[in-house]
DNA sequence: TTTATTTACGAAACCGTTTTCGTAAATAAT
DNA sequence: ATTATTTACGAAAACGGTTTCGTAAATAAA
């Protein structure tokens, strides 16, 4: 009933409890015969060490905290595939932290993790995070912390992202090719990285083919799905509408379909459709999705890879170790 | 630099731990100017207290586990917002667990639970797991677990389900009421209990409208793709092939709809389909597919609160707190 | 004034491990 | 036979909090 501690298993035994414990870290200073006697009673006896114990003598947690807006989204499920598989082989365990974009909410997800929660940090900033002392507090204090995919420029640290201004500007490029002149951009944040840079790389591109940007096609969505809604309808019931709409976030998928459905707009014959997106089912939408495709498992496959590197050797240096891997642009049937 | 401890603040102040100690839990005992003083100070030296010194001493975690198989999957990851909606009012952590519906990767999960490491479980059980002996295990052990969704029928505890039976017999109707005589059912285990009554459901359907089950048409998916992929493709190329198809599982949306679009038959006229599914997207695919939606959220939540007040109260008996949450029919293009 | 009670704090044990250090007994070296 | 070394274990001090219990001083009651 009770749970079995170290000490019932050394009475139990008529042993210490440092013999018992120095059998679970096999120490050479047990004999095999003892050693064998306690393996057999414990496992005979269910025994499982108390991990907050551990964490509290050995001073490290075997936690890592990842802390990203949402989960329910297939970049950062896909990323968290990517985390837990090394972690796992490294014997952590991972704490999903979701800030829900809220900066709030973040700060305090940083502030518990001061009290030694974690021994490092997986970050994806929150859409609302436009600047880092919470984040340079935290690393200040001794923890190591790698962004994945939504930084903070100004901090130092390892940065593990993709090429988001090479994709933005492929993304309006392949529309201006596809003969598009008029061109959205659906951002969500103004402070964000990697709105700003994909942003950046949609400006770019319709400069290189001398398009002139328009603000007014140029809009930053928020979490409420209503808002967002009606501001792609304002844009697209404009009488000089856009005919290409790049969206660089998943979630705009489904309101920019559902608007086009309702203003009678035909994707692609009226409207050029490129999505920032990784959902499986984006090949069989209607019309299937032209994508930027990220690659998300292997983006939190890297950054957990860098912070076990950092948690392995002492004053480990972050800073030299960001990373950019490609995105792909998968052209489907809503812009051609 | 390094993390101050309630001894350094208590150096600080010239005070006891004991005395800091109970100032964060609001003692009666300590008075108002001390608190203040104390709380001032904590906040400037930003002292955040151990949360593994607290479960040590406190014989709690302030943790929840959630084990469950996958969480790329609209399902769980809206599950995982409504648990930790009320995760987090209470002042808990939710420890994520992935079992990708291995049933070892499930024991050894539950094993470690052994440990403390959790005051309470919620679990949704992974496909391969036909027998219960490590979830009575931990519960005999005295850990409160709560299922939801994927339950095993022969625990003893509350769980947490949609109307599987109904929901499997409202798909397999509306097909058959649309015109469908043959009918394929793609399950996921044998074992798991919502697999199961989807299929009775299915099955019951079928035998009302006096049509006659064909084993052919009942396959089991499994995690490997490209194996289901071929799966689907064999059903779909008999010359006695079915009009209709319910699939039991969202992952199988885009194999059914991608193996449709390789034999090029149509959906719905060549064939009828209607999907468990969870995905926003199933509005603008191609042709809009009909779903049964799943409570998700809510289903998480309510087996979040019910483990709440398990562990509020002792000796609260969890097995008269099941609850069954209908699932809705959306009807769209794909089915009629 | 004497006694009872309340207020406000501190000392110390405790939670379950890990780790250092000490030491008998066994073995090896001289 | 004596000394040195190795082997195999135990005692006890951490780790950073919480909680119980004890107690001086202040206040209230008699």
């Amino acid at each position: 009933m009770k749970n079995i501690n170290i000490k019932a298993l050394a009475c139990e035994l008529n042993l210490s409890v440092s013999t018992i414990s120095k059998v679970f870290h096999d120490s050479y200073e047990i004999s095999d015969h003892t050693k064998q006697r306690v393996l057999e009673t414990a496992a005979r006896l269910n025994y499982v060490p108390n991990p907050y114990a551990s964490s509290l003598r050995g001073r490290k947690s075997k936690n890592i905290g990842v802390v990203i807006p949402e989960v329910a989204d297939s970049f950062f499920s896909l990323a968290i595939n990517g985390i837990e598989s090394v972690a796992k082989e490294k014997g952590y365990h991972v704490l999903i932290c979701l800030t829900h974009e809220s900066f709030e909410n973040e700060k305090n997800i940083l502030k518990e993790f001061q009290g030694g929660r974690v021994d490092g940090v997986l970050m994806s900033v929150s859409r609302e995070t436009s600047h880092s002392d919470h984040i340079n507090d935290l690393i200040s204090n001794g923890l190591p912390l790698i962004f994945f995919d939504r930084v903070c420029e100004d901090v130092q640290t390892a940065k593990i992202t993709t090429d988001d201004f090479e994709s933005g500007y492929n993304a309006t490029e392949h529309l201006i090719l596809q003969g598009c002149s008029k061109i959205a951009f659906l951002g969500i944040s103004k402070s964000l990285s990697i709105s700003g840079k994909r942003l950046e790389g949609y400006l770019n591109a319709l400069a290189d083919y001398e398009l002139k940007a328009d603000k007014k096609n140029i809009i930053l969505c928020t979490n409420d799905a209503k808002h967002n809604y009606t501001a792609i309808k304002k844009i697209l019931q404009q009488k000089n509408k856009p005919t290409g709409i790049v969206a660089s976030v998943e979630k705009l998928t489904t309101p920019v379909y559902k608007v086009c459905e309702m203003l009678k707009l035909k994707i692609p014959k009226d409207v050029k459709v490129v999505c920032f997106s990784n959902l499986d089912t984006a090949a069989i939408l209607n019309p299937s999705l032209t994508t930027i495709t990220q690659p998300a498992f292997e983006m939190g496959k890297t950054a957990a890879t860098i912070l076990f590197k950092a948690l392995e050797k002492t004053n480990f240096n972050l800073t030299g170790e960001s990373l950019v891997i490609p995105s792909a642009l998968v052209v489907r049937n809503s812009s051609s």
